[in-house]
DNA sequence: GCTTTTACGCTACGAGCCGTAGCGTAACTC
DNA sequence: GAGTTACGCTACGGCTCGTAGCGTAAAAGC
């Protein structure tokens, strides 16, 4: 989806036509996942020309990103009062996330695809990626104004702290929800969330 | 690869042309990643007929699977006479395992594939998970040999307790590795030990 | 109004890969 | 030897790819 600067002379990009797209490949994730969906398939499921399609998106990755980008946004992080339930809350809901088939086939598809493809990763970096890391962030800040965290004076150590909060969140439940296929249900996050609860207040208490 | 019963009649499958193929799927994956790789240009690697491939593997995700559990196979844990010092060098070992082309875009592929294949789902559990489960198991054990983690009665929780942490070290780090896109040193592994080891002993100090 | 510019829909195309069928030959067992 | 299974090879219809070409639609500037 490349936006071509909005003070420009001819016909504009239709944003109805954007929507559907996003939408039909989702629906399309749904039905066929990742490999069976063509962009073909797309085009007619949108009503639309499938030149249009390669006029917007360079493939199938660039467009599934997209796609899969507005269901990860719509994770919010409310006050659940505590660290603990605050983690509590942000894994299940990510869970549940993963459970719909379209999250499921097309995430780790196109991290597949940008093993080899340094702008469809950088693509996944900002549209998915550095978007979620929001909710660790204002998670943490909120622990640290509980006092259940202590504050980071380096910048530097912060940030790779945040990054690291991240990637054993994200990954143990992509982990266990994709590659395990076990069920995160309340049991298994109490327990990981324990752990992590252990893990981050250890140091603290050394 | 399915294995015909070995007290068989008739002429024996070439196990030079399974290895061959093998090789040839690891090549292909270097050279071409998952997306691009096709059944016929493996088969012309390997110097054997497509057809033969299709006797042998129902896919290109069944080929693949087997192609890169031989990689995983080769991770072994020594003893490093502590927890941490085990726990780092697995993580290190795992992450160089990563930082191969043909197993980076692998891996991620035929678990997005299994998302809607449940017999695929099983090929990799007992062709790369469970196997790898043993090195957790392995650790685990010498752990409480050498009294830094305590011993689980229970058995059922004492299997839940390895599936978490298992989920949590190769969640992690295949997410810093391929989804942050971060480099996995020995400053990151120190960091991230050090929460895992507060964590796991955070229980036991309560 | 008119021109310019860009987006859109449609058709058609060569190229590549898919997975299978058919057939003759090779290798092993009894 | 006979029986059985694996292999190599060829050929095929069917699908998807990504692009080119062309006429039309919708905006901005005059």
């Amino acid at each position: 989806m490349r936006n071509p600067s909005p003070g420009r002379t001819g016909r504009p990009r239709s944003a109805a036509a954007d929507a559907a797209i996003l939408a039909a490949t989702r629906d399309a994730l749904v039905e066929l996942g990742w490999s069976k969906l063509t962009m073909g398939d797309v085009s007619a499921r949108a009503g639309v020309a499938k030149t249009t399609l390669y006029r917007r998106w360079a493939g199938k990755s660039e467009l599934v990103v997209d796609a899969v980008a507005e269901l990860f946004d719509s994770l919010e992080l409310p006050d659940r009062g505590s660290l603990e339930a605050d983690i509590e809350y942000v894994v299940l809901r990510f869970a549940e996330l993963l459970r719909r088939p379209e999250a499921r086939t097309a995430l780790m598809a196109v991290v597949s695809e940008s093993t080899r493809d340094e702008a469809l990763r950088d693509r996944i970096r900002s549209a998915i990626v550095d978007r979620q890391k929001r909710l660790v962030v204002l998670g943490r800040e909120r622990a640290q104004a509980r006092g259940e965290l202590p504050y980071e004076e380096d910048e530097f150590l912060a940030s790779r702290t945040t990054d690291l909060i991240f990637d054993v969140i994200a990954g143990t439940v992509v982990h266990r929800a994709l590659v395990s296929s076990e069920p995160v249900d309340e049991l298994w996050v109490a327990t990981f969330t324990a752990l992590l609860m252990h893990g981050l207040r250890g140091p603290a208490a050394a």
